[in-house]
DNA sequence: TTGCATTTTCTTACGTCGTAAGGCAGCCTT
DNA sequence: AAGGCTGCCTTACGACGTAAGAAAATGCAA
């Protein structure tokens, strides 16, 4: 079948092409929406041909990943504007990340489900320890930092609840309605707090707020052990 | 196909024995393992048998993370023996969940997988919010702290990297050591940090002085800020 | 016991996925 | 001109989740 209906001098596919074809796949329409055949398909080859580009799948998600983090690692790079201390630098630096990985919902699951250590990813974190050693932080030190902050360094963190993804209708919703005399603290706490900032961003509550205030808790700890 | 050879008054299947039979193949072969044939194979019965007693794929997850949250409470449950302050029940509660979880070691990627806020999940994170509140805390930064915790909460961290799933041979190793002399805080930090712990549990160095390290930095924040 | 209705299980089949195997055209080199 | 790369395509296979409906097992009434 000839996809390629007439004319039209025909761009040859390349490893760049194909992975930025997957990325805009992702960002229109959900990471389970790249497949082969569909990326094939909006470059106008068959998916076969995606093969002399890409390895297989995990490699194509791979490149994915280093497409991300390519975008990540320059957009922190064009901000080293105004250092201050280690502290406000991380914050900095790390909230930038944040704001890539919002461009990208799709990001935080693709980078937990992958354990690749892709060469940007750990260029990213080599930085981080830089700033951390500068700041005065031994090695050791770095090393827990890391550990501690998680994902968090990338600019995102797990979120356990996501009601906006579960949708209306599902039966555990009921099921806890119907426990809710079982979670008097949970009921106590969410009937407190007035859950009115429809500003959420990632997840369920896990908006710029909550997820500054856990950042700099872990900051301020470190701060304090140095 | 009569799957049943012969005599053997076969055991219905049920909810529950499909669950278990999910979950004891996730432990033994892994997550990927758990298909609808497969646990029809291990129950002596076809794939879509299992279907009247399991909405769909989505449900059938949505069960494993029953039982296994199930597990996660009444362990933790049964050791409601030495109380002590907040600060050390929670940090006993949260290292017996990750006790659980190293028991399992696919929980924390269907955990993160999913954001069904099933109850048994929901359950356990009111009494941590029970805790707090005995302790003296707001609901206010009860609710801050679980953001502040995240899958932590649980007994498990987001890992980035993972050498021993990428195994050997990969392309991006080799990349990494080319790139060496480009990342020369992580050469130092590592070089300098004997990585001689052979207890590495769940992933690279997540081992359980790591996962206690920064559960303690995030406890005493709190403490702080109570 | 027989008959019927309900509950439980099985058979068959479809569409989707990743991808193995091999074909075919255009280009480059000798 | 001949042969070999390089890049793309065709066909096909096995795995997956699951829709539709047939078949068997079970429970209950007569």
């Amino acid at each position: 079948m000839a996809l390629q209906a007439n004319s039209e001098p025909r761009i040859p596919l390349s490893r760049d092409r194909v992975l930025r074809a997957a990325v805009a796949i992702a960002d229109s329409d959900g990471l389970e929406s790249v497949t082969m055949r569909r990326i094939g398909e909006a470059l106008g080859a068959e998916a076969m041909s995606l093969y002399y580009h890409v390895a297989n799948k995990n490699d194509l998600l791979d490149g994915i990943v280093d497409v991300l983090m390519a975008e990540l690692n320059e957009t922190v790079d064009r901000d080293d504007g105004a250092p201050g201390d280690w502290k406000a630098a991380m914050r900095r630096r790390i909230l930038i990340a944040r704001h890539v990985m919002l461009r990208h919902t799709w990001a935080p699951r693709l980078l937990e489900s992958r354990t690749a250590m892709r060469p940007a990813v750990v260029l990213y974190h080599d930085r981080l320890v830089g700033l951390m050693r500068s700041g005065g932080f031994s090695y050791d030190l770095a090393h827990h930092a890391l550990h501690a902050l998680g994902s968090r360094a990338l600019g995102f963190s797990q979120e356990l609840f996501d009601p906006s993804a579960g949708g209306a209708g599902d039966q555990s919703e009921r099921m806890i309605v119907d426990l809710a005399d079982q979670l008097p603290n949970l009921v106590g706490m969410l009937s407190e707090i007035a859950h009115d900032d429809p500003e959420s961003t990632l997840g369920w509550c896990d908006d710029q707020a909550e997820f500054e205030f856990s950042l700099d808790l872990i900051l301020d700890g470190l701060d304090r052990l140095k």
